[in-house]
DNA sequence: GTTCCTGCAAAATTTTTGCATCAGT
DNA sequence: ACTGATGCAAAAATTTTGCAGGAAC
């Protein structure tokens, strides 16, 4: 089951802009743990450094793997837990896109985006739209609820697989 | 693991009108399966029979409860298998809100909304918003793929949890 | 030195698959 | 009668949990 932000996506996220902002993130996020009087062991370090170095959302098993490759290896158990305190934290969001499984992206402070995944070939790309997300917020306002995230998906073919 | 739309959704969906839908979608789609030189078993129809009365998602294990309960019981793998079908021919569409478990529904042709998540009590509620509808297209249309299927998901509590 | 974190392995969940049998056409 | 659909049980895939040892503070 392959699927992974495109390395390269073309139209966006040029610029070293997310790079920028991704380390902040990072360091905000262990910051804010030793705030809390939560330690920070090398499973915490490891998968919340990957984390900030993504663009997009990441699997669990993606997660894994990218830290075997650099030498950082963890346990499966803890790449899970880190991420479900990290989401209980509200410092990452969980999103599912259709695969099977659950994929985890760092909340930046200032960005935010959705998903467009192919169906045919796994892949997820983020995108983002003022437009879309002033409606978003609009349908939030008057839902009764107390919205704390929320997340669009749109499926279909890539360019390359229609 | 309690997760279910909210079966009196109390501000949307009055009037029976889905209920009308229902029943052509039910119908519509189990023609269109002989149309495509399927047949008709017991599951299939049981599933279709049930997904058409609903007017929101359901759980593969929520489906089963339901058939079992009306006497219609069918095996999980059939279950599994008429919504890979379905899913397969744009009958259905499938949803995950971040539960863990895959939901689906009907494709009405008339009508589409999208999920609120009440991530405390894990009920899920559909809503409708035309202006979000629109910004959607046009987010499909510049995204340079050929859009399929979209799901918007509002996380949040409900009022009742707050 | 405590307490919390981590990793391993086992368990729990959800979904898929193989296969023999049954039912729809 | 033929072919495809179904149910059961086993397997696979994903996520969670228990527990003992180790590391952070």
């Amino acid at each position: 089951m392959r699927s992974s932000c495109s390395p390269g996506s073309p139209t966006r996220n040029e610029s070293g802009y997310h790079l920028a902002m991704a380390r902040d993130w990072a360091e905000a996020t262990l910051e804010s743990l030793s705030a809390k009087g939560l330690r920070q062991g090398g499973a915490r370090r490891a998968v919340v450094e990957l984390l900030g170095k993504q663009d997009c959302c990441l699997s669990a098993q993606e997660i894994l793997d990218r830290l075997r490759a650099a030498d950082r290896s963890v346990g499966i158990a803890s790449v899970y837990r880190v991420l479900d305190l990290l989401a209980g934290e509200g410092l990452v969001q969980k999103i599912e896109v259709g695969s099977g499984t659950s994929r985890y992206e760092p909340v930046q402070a200032g960005g935010h985006h959705h998903h467009l995944v192919c169906d045919t070939c796994g892949k997820v790309e983020p995108f983002e739209d003022p437009g879309l997300e002033r409606a978003i917020v609009h349908v939030e306002k008057h839902s009764g609820y107390e919205v704390s995230a929320h997340d669009v998906v749109l499926h279909g073919s890539c360019e390359r697989c229609r």
